[in-house]
DNA sequence: TGCAAAATAGCACGATCGTTCTATTTTGTG
DNA sequence: CACAAAATAGAACGATCGTGCTATTTTGCA
């Protein structure tokens, strides 16, 4: 099941080849995949290794030629604008953010067991972001005054996802593992808080123990919104 | 008193003009300015607000000779480099930083009444900078993996500032209007990401009632490290 | 295997950037 | 007022950027 099983087709729209197979050039379906997909498939692949340093802005083209030993004109040909490349990696990050922090917290049962597993996989991810950046973060600034197609893409996905955690929020309280006046809303937005604390504290300021400061709050916030006794 | 008496001299060097009057004309002693650096007072101050929209990387010497009406040489001239110009608006931000949250929150006694004036305050530049954006936050993102003296200012920058709230709670925990098992660090940590969700949110995904949410996410900090019964 | 089509390279363009150098204007002061 | 110094303007530089155009190479299929 993927994220955008909430908002269907918000993200996907004429993405050729799935997300799943990094780099083996096949298709879920096991068609192989012409050459050209295969190479365009690698140069967003490193695209997203440079965006995650340098930022969506930061990324040239010149620069992600030199990084797949290719031309400029080689790589440009696979995109036709380098606003379409900005893109083209906005959701390959989401099919990773898909992948190793919704796909694997769903095999969870709903409810609390499934709001720590995505909290604690985002966790992960945003933890081994601390070196080389998350896009969702730094996407937003780079992007907040600045409308076009490429904010639109990544609002696209970062709603998408925030949706996804507040889904879970929201039946885990139908479950009863939450206080039944929980706001749902209130508590994601803590969430995201400390996420987006960690990644500041940790990543610019380089303080020690953010990541534990991240779990405690988190725990902080089981406290208040969980139903009296619940592990 | 200003936030700098926490780490003297940490930010403060070589500044020549006072940081109160913005655009008189007179320093703080009375003496009248140059021409000159009236003309790069205001220019820092176009600056400032050049940054807040297109961020610290953004900022190009073009078009702020643009917005302050002069060559792109005139306004090169008064700070030598970029870099320079760029640490020049991050010290005029900090200062208004300190003169808008810092100062008038030091007017309120030591305790619970300074740390709730700190967040006031610190919430209301961040609601206005829905519409302008604020460099230290997009500075963090900016300058996370780049090395040199405008990372070094902003981060010694935000961590003044950083400190100078920690330090407040600190005073409310002998006050005894804090729980005294409180940590501190933890405390802040988790006010800083009422902030940075705030920011995100509100001027990121336009969504609202971002405010309210980082009020109530403030109430409910209190409310679990507060003493007993304190308004 | 041959051949059209796809993929890639090479080159050049206009624009913008920070910066430097030199000339001109403006300022402050004896 | 005069004159040195400070401030500003103007033009040009090398570099880098996204992009378009045209060859050349590579691919996949009949």
């Amino acid at each position: 099941m993927s994220i955008a099983s909430l908002s269907a087709k918000l993200i996907r729209k004429a993405r050729p080849a799935s997300s799943r197979s990094a780099a083996d050039g096949k298709t879920t379906s096991g068609r192989a995949l012409l050459k050209g997909q295969q190479t365009k498939m690698a140069i967003v692949e490193a695209a997203l290794n440079l965006a995650t340093q340098v930022g969506l802005e930061g990324l040239s083209i010149g620069a992600l030629a030199d990084a797949t030993h290719m031309s400029k004109s080689g790589v440009f040909a696979h995109f036709g604008s380098r606003e379409e490349l900005q893109i083209s990696v906005i959701h390959q990050y989401f099919a990773l953010f898909e992948r190793d922090v919704f796909d694997v917290a769903m095999e969870q049962p709903r409810g609390l067991p499934r709001v720590k597993a995505l909290f604690n996989n985002w966790m992960k991810l945003v933890a081994q972001e601390i070196q080389a950046g998350c896009i969702f973060i730094s996407g937003a600034v780079e992007f907040d005054d600045r409308p076009g197609p490429v904010r639109d893409a990544l609002a696209a996905s970062v709603q998408t996802w925030l949706a996804a955690m507040n889904r879970s929020i929201v039946l885990a309280k139908g479950c009863g593992h939450l206080r039944a006046d929980v706001d749902e809303e209130q508590m994601a937005f803590e969430i995201h808080g400390l996420i987006l604390a960690l990644h500041y504290e940790a990543r610019f300021l380089h303080k020690p123990g953010s990541v534990e400061r991240a779990n405690k709050g988190f725990d902080n916030i089981l406290a208040r919104y969980g139903a009296s006794t619940v592990s």
